[in-house]
RNA sequence: UGGGGCGUAGUCAAGCGGUAAGACACAGGAUUUUGGAUCCUGCAUUCGGAGGUUCGAAUCCUCCCGCCCCAACCA
């Protein structure tokens, strides 16, 4: 993908400002915003939105103001507003002092509607919204006209007056404009611009009784604060016509609005509606849950911003529709954390082992290289003892072909330690578990080579077990088992859509041919995997929460803030990749 | 059956009339005290389909097919 001297990623978006520019056409001025609606955290789709026009902004020496459309107080809360600016912080942007509402904006588009009024391109009308949706028509048959779009300029402007003064009660009137009642565009039957709604704003409190629509705010918004490019998703393309005509109609500044795809990526659901569902149902613990696809999660998880930024530029910016697979994200993931990780040795399924002719109450301190990727991260010391635990997986009483691990007879390494080879083993009376391994060790192989030459295939992992210290690990598959969560059932194209579901019960779904599963139904019962007893070597004690490092062998983790002084709580941020794991899955298949 | 948008590999995505970038995934191999990392190699004779224009078409024209969005006083 072409690139710029700032490392971001060209694209239709910069064509079309590199040929504004050009033109003169807003005098060579850059200047984005992102408008969330604070009803929500921020998911990754909203950082692909973000990035995008913060990063436009950098990229052309323009600025992005962060602002949020909080035109339904129904919806809206002040702790989705702090914790939507900690989201875009994090991610590295920074919006100066053009923090804005929608809100702040109230006065004004109320002014805007009475402009439209006295033009007489605004009226009053009494319909119910059930009326309205009735006499909108459908998509191949136009609407019918409101009886009240006729009245006369100065009773609209008596009846707006009375409807802002709290006269009328909630739903009884709206105010419309005049545009076409039988465009095939039904964004342009006469659209409701102001209803009356008895809601306390999180800003402006009790002040209003009428708000605007989303529709009504969104451009003038940008028009008011000088916004050359705003920038979309997809579903408004059918909305610019709209703005358009209220910003002509208004004469206000017009900024061109330019829509992109959103991203979609497998095994997860990427919109607020869900993620709240997921959230009030309690399937995961909170927004923050490390399982979510929230910024709030992700941070937890311990992702890092870099990493996030990396996925977004190497997906791109296009128009079509399209579901990222996760593997991407989870690749620059793993590129970013494997330059800049420290390396630790954690045992997360215990096994102990018992070096048979190492001496009871030796204790040696050996140096351990911190990053094999980065020499100047420097080495640190780990206890080494008679008595150790290793990883269950690492031991095979039996090995599958090509194990070169630890199993009866067999040599391995134990990393930045002795060569040690099983020389029997200890089993539960009753179950016939292996509960212990006996080992020998050779004394010539500390630290590195074979004193003979011979290869040592296997080198595992291992925690002395007098110095471990006890932690919670906290492992996190996919949310969903399926890529499409509630995707379409293979064979059932043809159903009849059989009814309407709760969620959807005043959204009347047309006459489908396909039979979507509840996307509920798909989510993967085992995507958190709590183990305790875990064994961290003893550089982790006390780590504080956020600290990120790699397990060696087993991937990367941070503290949780979960974590207390004496026992710790690790995340799995994700796994290293896993060859091995792949040939037994391959040969379980 | 209205309007708007979109079709390039399993997934993203460049390409803008001169003969299909790159990344992920996948498959081999080298190397390795992390079965990690790293390094090689392979992976679209063809761009939704069919016609047409042209010396030459993923790029231009025509028709067809498929997918997404729109009938909230949500955003």
């Amino acid at each position: 993908m072409p690139k710029n001297d700032s490392g971001a990623s060209s694209n239709f978006i910069t064509e079309m400002i590199d040929a504004d520019n050009e033109s003169g056409r807003f005098g060579g001025r850059v200047h984005t915003r992102f408008p969330p609606e604070p009803n929500g955290y921020l998911h990754i789709g909203h950082a692909k939105a973000f990035c995008l026009n913060f990063g436009l902004a950098a990229r052309y020496g323009g600025l992005c103001n962060l602002r949020y459309d909080d035109t339904n107080p129904t919806k809206e809360e002040v702790e989705y507003v702090t914790a939507i600016q900690e989201d875009v912080r994090w991610l590295g942007w920074d919006w100066g002092d053009r923090l804005f509402y929608a809100s702040d904006y109230f006065d004004k588009l109320c002014e805007f509607a009475f402009r439209l009024i006295r033009a007489g391109k605004a009226y009053v009308c009494d319909l119910s919204a059930d009326q309205i949706r009735e006499t909108r028509g459908t998509l191949t048959r136009p609407g019918s006209e409101s009886p009240y779009r006729n009245r006369s300029v100065e009773e609209n402007l008596n009846l707006f007056e009375r409807m802002k003064a709290g006269e009328f009660p909630d739903g009884s009137r709206v105010l419309r404009a005049k545009i076409d009642m039988s465009s095939p565009n039904l964004n342009m039957r006469d659209p409701v611009m102001y209803r009356i709604l008895r809601a306390s704003h999180h800003r402006t409190g009790d002040k209003w009784c009428i708000y605007p629509t989303y529709d009504f705010a969104h451009g003038q918004s940008d028009s008011i604060e000088g916004i050359t490019h705003s920038i979309c998703s997809l579903e408004f393309e059918d909305h610019r016509p709209l703005y358009d005509w209220y910003l002509h109609n208004l004469g206000i500044h017009h900024p061109r609005q330019i829509e992109f795809a959103r991203l979609n990526l497998t095994y997860t659901v990427m919109s607020k509606r869900r993620l709240r569902e997921l959230v009030e149902a309690g399937h995961v613990r909170g927004w923050d849950d490390p399982r979510m696809p929230t910024l709030s999660g992700m941070r937890r998880r311990g992702y890092t911003p870099e990493a996030i930024r990396a996925f977004l530029d190497t997906i791109g910016v296009a128009k079509r529709d399209s579901v990222v697979d996760i593997a991407l994200l989870e690749h620059c993931l793993r590129e970013d954390l494997n330059k800049r990780s420290p390396r630790r040795m954690a045992v997360l399924r215990p096994l102990r082992m018992v070096i048979e002719d190492y001496p009871e109450d030796r204790v040696e301190e050996l140096d351990a290289l911190n990053n094999p990727e980065d020499p100047a991260a420097g080495t640190r010391k780990v206890p080494f003892s008679r008595v150790v635990y290793v990883e269950k997986d690492d031991f095979r009483e039996v090995p599958p072909p090509k194990f070169h691990r630890l199993s009866p007879g067999r040599e391995v390494r134990l990393r930045h330690s002795y060569c040690v080879r099983c020389v029997g083993v200890v089993k539960d009376e009753k179950t016939g578990e292996v509960v212990e391994i006996r080992c020998a060790h050779d004394p010539e192989t500390k630290g590195e080579g074979t004193p003979d030459g011979r290869k040592v295939k296997g080198t595992i992992h291992w925690v002395s077990a007098r110095h471990a210290v006890d932690a919670e690990v906290r492992l996190y598959d996919h949310l969903f088992t399926r890529p499409d969560p509630g995707g379409v059932e293979e064979g059932s194209e043809e159903d009849a859509y059989g009814g309407v579901d709760a969620a959807g019960a005043a959204r009347v779904p047309p006459a489908a041919e396909a039979a979507p599963r509840d996307w509920k139904a798909d989510i993967n019962p085992s995507s958190l995997a709590t183990l305790t007893g875990c064994k961290l070597e003893p550089a982790l004690a006390g780590v504080a929460p956020g600290f990120r490092c790699q397990f060696e062998r087993l991937g990367y983790f941070c503290a949780d803030p979960d974590s207390t002084a004496d026992k710790p709580v690790f995340n799995r941020t994700v796994t290293l990749r896993d060859t091995w794991a792949k040939i037994e899955k391959a040969r379980r298949l």
